[in-house]
DNA sequence: AAATTTGTCTATTTACATTTC
DNA sequence: GGAAATGTAAATAGACAAATT
């Protein structure tokens, strides 16, 4: 029995006592999902502390933890030592390309489309790849791991961006999610914990979420995550991973600059962390930053999607992985593709054999230029550096604004963009911000369109006291 | 401390005391992990019961029992209560695909190859989707589920099957092995149990191994999956779902009655299972029984890969699934691959509605029949059903003899073949089997020779008091 | 058929580390 | 800076059920 009447303490979760069936700790965690799914408890809501809880319902603490503890692996809460239980921000949002609605009725500047200008160079690289004498061979099983003319173009395409290695220690994965599907169940198991900035890529969030991995966030500021924030963390958490996209980060826009890119190297190698690095946006970097991994090989994976930068229809990425890593990945790749389609890898292949890939590079170079300069037209005073040609923009929200209320309010008005909830790995409150998709607009006129409507809405005053219920 | 001396007990398996370190199961299960894969302890092993090593040990009862739970979701051992814990079949041993080598020095009867003779006709179809006025699109992030000609083409493949379904409860994967991954995790968690044969599909085992799926093999005959059997245990045993091959089930070439299906459809209802159906083979069933799916849709997932049928290369695969799995399934697919390529899946849809497609099924029945003729010319003891068009045969060993030597001796005299302990899902010594893929070797004249090889060396009555050492 | 062996599962105890105040 | 609050994680205890003898 309770020691104590609760009627009193304002808990803000009180599941009834009754609904509980054995066993307890499945029970707990339904109920829990339950009212989360159902917004009952909305994010950011502290839940009681785990030995309050149990003395409530009346049952062990380490029931609730272990019923915690299983919703938090899903995603749906987050906890730190001394601090308490939250509710995920994002736990009750509905993936985007679940529900995908052709972009009729709004401007999409919420999903990131890389441009499909250079589509029609794909083709021509197609038809010369169906011309090649070998390419009946490449309908076969034959070379489940990519054939030695495939992995020198991958080769060749990660030195482009400074990662050398030997075409042994290559991969060819069906995109980079899918590359990240393999890097995960290869090197990881359920439980696990991977270290991420504040704000990640919902993808991988998604997909740590449905392999029970954990995300943790780490600190950063404009240059990138903090080492030092990284090492405190590691100390006492024990940590397996770090996910990082080096350049043009998804969705905050940081490059991690070269020095701080050796202190987080050095910090990895302290605790033995695997990064994984995600440089799908290397090719639209100018300065030509040398990627962590190869400060670090025998820790790293590197995964290099060909998606953003040649063709998102083809799927293809290459990813780069040490010896020690390689019989589990290969492993990893067999048990979850078998093999990569040998026609699709020998496209991508050819175009960067035969340099139909640089002109596809230089192509999209110039028109991300061309976005920036209207963004900035519109957006002069936020702050750009004039080499950043990144496919979206992280435009801060006005305060106390409800970032998901800012999305929906923008998609009332017209335009598709995604707030920072979307993005945030578990952590109190904080400065919410919408993430601008300018390359995913068909054309100049309306991307101008679509800012001069974000623009307006950041500058009525009077937005931020407006209630959903007005909206929805 | 001990209670007793253990010296006069005979354990199959001592670790050391001393070796142990905190935490105490972590440690424990890497002994054991360590001994089984350094060959000390050999397959079938009976490990000492939980309780006695918890004694010799001096730790608890439960500690064992969670060390040893680690290592039985990985797949290396496997327990049943009352009778005790083993160390699993084939869990020592490497996978083929892996470890890949040119079939220059053997006859290649192990791999399954599907027959490349046809993919000429599949580079006329690329042909001919390269100058459709679409073409450009099938190169961008649209349709992630696949575009509307592509499903209809996928619904009436799947209806030649007698499988039919709405376009919405269809998905395109990229091949077989990636719709389990899709499968296994939107549907599945750690620590599931999936019902199987007692020998079953390699790929679908690593699989279930990978993702901590726990597969519980259930007793057969010549029909298929005991009904009976499977009640029973899913009675006890909390069982989530059964994965099924109804036609030329890999690698016991044996295709479930109509008759069965139905009682196996009764009983998946009755303890409402997720039935997993990989009908991979159902385009060389000449008589084409309904798949259980048709009985029982709302519990079903029913898979199509082409790679077999139509193109290997191409990493197209067709399934079908219930309303109620819908959002998870999509939301697998989306955090696993983002989408299918759609250019391959084009190709794959004209096949289909070209005409094409029947072209090559067509040409691949005579060539499966022209390579069954000649195996039972070869093996006329054998019994197989005239229109058994499968692509493999599975050969039961002479008593005694171990399966893992007689494919080490076939590899040394020049052939490659698997035995039955590759398939194994844990279970006690039993008879011991070949499995011969016909369609593999590259002609007729290969084939015989492969034949002769495995005949004689079957026949050789010297053969089963060999000890491994001899070639190894 | 009853007793024993053996694995399974969940709740409990206990020690500990961090954060907050 | 120390005490209290709070979450983490491993080992332990006990009830239970199937297989064996």
């Amino acid at each position: 029995m309770p020691v104590n009447s609760f009627e009193h303490y304002p808990m803000s979760w009180k599941p009834e006592r009754n609904q509980l069936t054995n066993p307890l700790y499945v029970s707990i965690t339904k109920l829990l999902e339950q009212d989360i799914a159902a917004g009952i408890l909305a994010p950011h809501t502290k839940l009681p502390p785990q030995r309050e809880l149990a003395d409530f319902l009346d049952v062990n603490l380490s029931t609730i933890t272990r019923a915690f503890k299983i919703c938090e692996l899903k995603g749906l809460i987050y906890a730190t030592t001394g601090k308490g239980t939250f509710v995920s921000p994002g736990a009750n949002m509905p993936n985007v390309f679940t529900n995908h609605e052709s972009a009729i009725d709004f401007i999409e500047m919420g999903v990131i489309k890389p441009f499909y200008q250079t589509n029609s160079i794909i083709l021509n690289t197609i038809q010369s790849v169906l011309n090649k004498p070998c390419a009946e061979r490449l309908l076969e099983y034959s070379n489940p791991l990519g054939t030695p003319f495939q992995k020198q173009a991958a080769q060749k395409w990660l030195a482009r961006f400074q990662l050398n290695t030997s075409i042994d220690n290559i991969m060819i994965a069906s995109g980079a999610q899918n590359a990240l599907t393999i890097t995960l169940i290869s090197l990881f198991k359920p439980g696990d914990k991977i270290a991420t900035d504040t704000f990640t890529h919902p993808n991988f969030m998604n997909l740590a979420n449905l392999m029970d991995i954990q995300l943790v966030s780490i600190a950063g500021d404009e240059c990138g995550m903090l080492p030092d924030a990284l090492d405190t963390i590691c100390k006492t958490n024990n940590i397996s991973g770090i996910y990082l996209m080096p350049n043009f980060s998804n969705p905050t826009n940081i490059t991690i600059s070269l020095a701080r890119r050796k202190e987080l190297a050095d910090v990895i190698t302290k605790h033995k962390l695997i990064l994984i690095e995600d440089d799908v946006y290397a090719f639209l970097q100018p300065q030509k930053i040398a990627p962590i991994t190869g400060m670090i090989p025998e820790n790293s994976v590197y995964i290099c999607s060909t998606s953003k930068s040649l063709c998102a229809g083809l799927r293809v990425a290459f990813a780069a992985f040490p010896d020690c890593y390689r019989s589990r990945i290969i492993s990893g790749i067999y048990n979850i593709n078998l093999k990569t389609s040998s026609f699709n890898a020998e496209v991508i292949a050819e175009l960067i054999c035969s340099g139909a890939a640089e002109k596809i590079v230089n192509k999209k170079i110039d028109l991300a230029k061309e976005r920036k300069d209207v963004f900035l037209r519109h957006f002069s005073n936020h702050e750009i550096n004039a080499d950043n040609l990144c496919f979206f923009q992280w435009l801060p929200l006005p305060k106390h604004m409800d970032g998901n209320f800012f999305e929906k309010l923008s998609k009332v008005h017209g335009v598709h963009v995604f707030c920072s909830d979307r993005f945030a790995v578990g952590n109190t409150k904080r400065q919410t911000y919408a993430r601008i998709a300018l390359s995913s607009p068909t054309d100049i006129a309306e991307l101008e369109k679509g800012l001069k409507i974000i623009k307006s809405l950041l500058e009525n005053k009077d937005i931020s006291t407006l209630k959903y219920e007005f909206i929805v």
